[in-house]
DNA sequence: AGTATCCTGGAA
DNA sequence: TTCCAGGATACT
């Protein structure tokens, strides 16, 4: 389920196959998926791509921009003349895009003849159909409900200050906490759980009870684990992959997330799970205390 | 602060 | 056939 990792990967795609080019047409498959001024984007060029948290903005050259949000199945893969010759199979010949699931599609203006055989598109895939394309003013954009309460996001404005206080403000426990993008943007399950373990904090254990020592070690631990999920493209577990369609390599890395019954990689401990706050949580009940 | 909700596919 | 996966929000 894309987290700041698997984000970051889409927008690094999105930027390289997308800014400086056209978007001529837009098919809504599903008319829910996509919101707002939806004639903006008839052949608006394409000026950058921005990420905050795990929401992405598709900057426009006519003050208009697109705001997208995956939540945990949606794809935004990019099929045309301009992607690589890759061991990536050609989504649209295998007959796999547009598919049953494939919601939005962005048909992008090609210049040369050569390329207008094939053309070339963005296709938005969403098998739970819980994420969101909305089409609004830039200038506004940021004041969207999601972007306009996130947190302060790790890597990038999330110091040792501020999540110190916002350990502090509060005895809920520590694991869904971190999941809070109103409270600190970008981590969900996957990264929230290893970055657990790698502090040796228990996931049940009271926000403000974590010394000054643990929360250094957690915002360590944290950057560790979203440090590792860049750099390997992130985790492919479900849905993820980039706009290319190609997987990541950071569930070839997990620490606890999903292993339960499997031995911790410290101790030989069986990895538990429990539910905290309706989600899957993995911890090794001797090294996490 | 905790829970139901959106939705589909895959596993049990 | 039922249950589970979880991001964010709208509820209670």
């Amino acid at each position: 389920m894309p987290e700041l990792p698997e984000v970051e990967t889409i927008r690094k795609g999105l930027e390289k196959y997308l800014v400086g080019r056209t978007i001529e047409s837009v098919e809504i498959r599903l008319a829910k998926m996509l919101t707002g001024d939806i004639k903006k984007l008839e052949m608006a060029k394409i000026q950058g791509v921005r990420r905050f948290g795990k929401g992405l903005i598709i900057d426009l050259d006519n003050l208009y921009s697109i705001a997208i949000h995956v939540k945990m199945t949606g794809q935004l893969l990019y099929q045309g003349e301009g992607s690589p010759k890759s061991s990536v199979p050609d989504l649209t010949k295998v007959g796999l895009l547009p598919g049953r699931h494939t919601h939005v599609i962005f048909k992008l203006k090609v210049e040369s003849e050569k390329l207008k055989v094939k053309g070339d598109y963005l296709f938005y895939n969403d098998i739970r159909q819980f994420g969101w394309i909305k089409v609004i003013e830039t200038e506004t954009v940021r004041e969207l409900d999601f972007f306009k309460s996130l947190g302060p996001e790790p890597l990038k404005d999330l110091t040792l200050e501020k999540f110190s206080k916002i350990l502090s403000a509060t005895k809920a426990p520590i694991k869904p906490l971190l999941m809070e993008q109103r409270k600190i943007a970008g981590i969900g399950n996957i990264y929230a759980n290893d970055a657990l373990y790698l502090a040796k904090i228990n996931p049940s254990r009271p926000a403000n009870s974590l010394s000054i020592e643990e929360i250094k070690r957690l915002l360590k631990a944290i950057e560790k684990v979203l440090t590792k999920g860049l750099e390997v493209g992130g985790a492919s577990e479900w849905q993820y992959v980039n706009v290319l369609g190609e997987s990541g390599g950071y569930q070839n890395f997990f620490q606890v997330y999903g292993k339960v019954g499997k031995p911790c990689l410290i101790c030989g401990t069986m990895i538990e799970r429990i539910v905290m706050g309706g989600r899957g949580t993995f911890y090794c009940p001797k090294c996490q205390v």
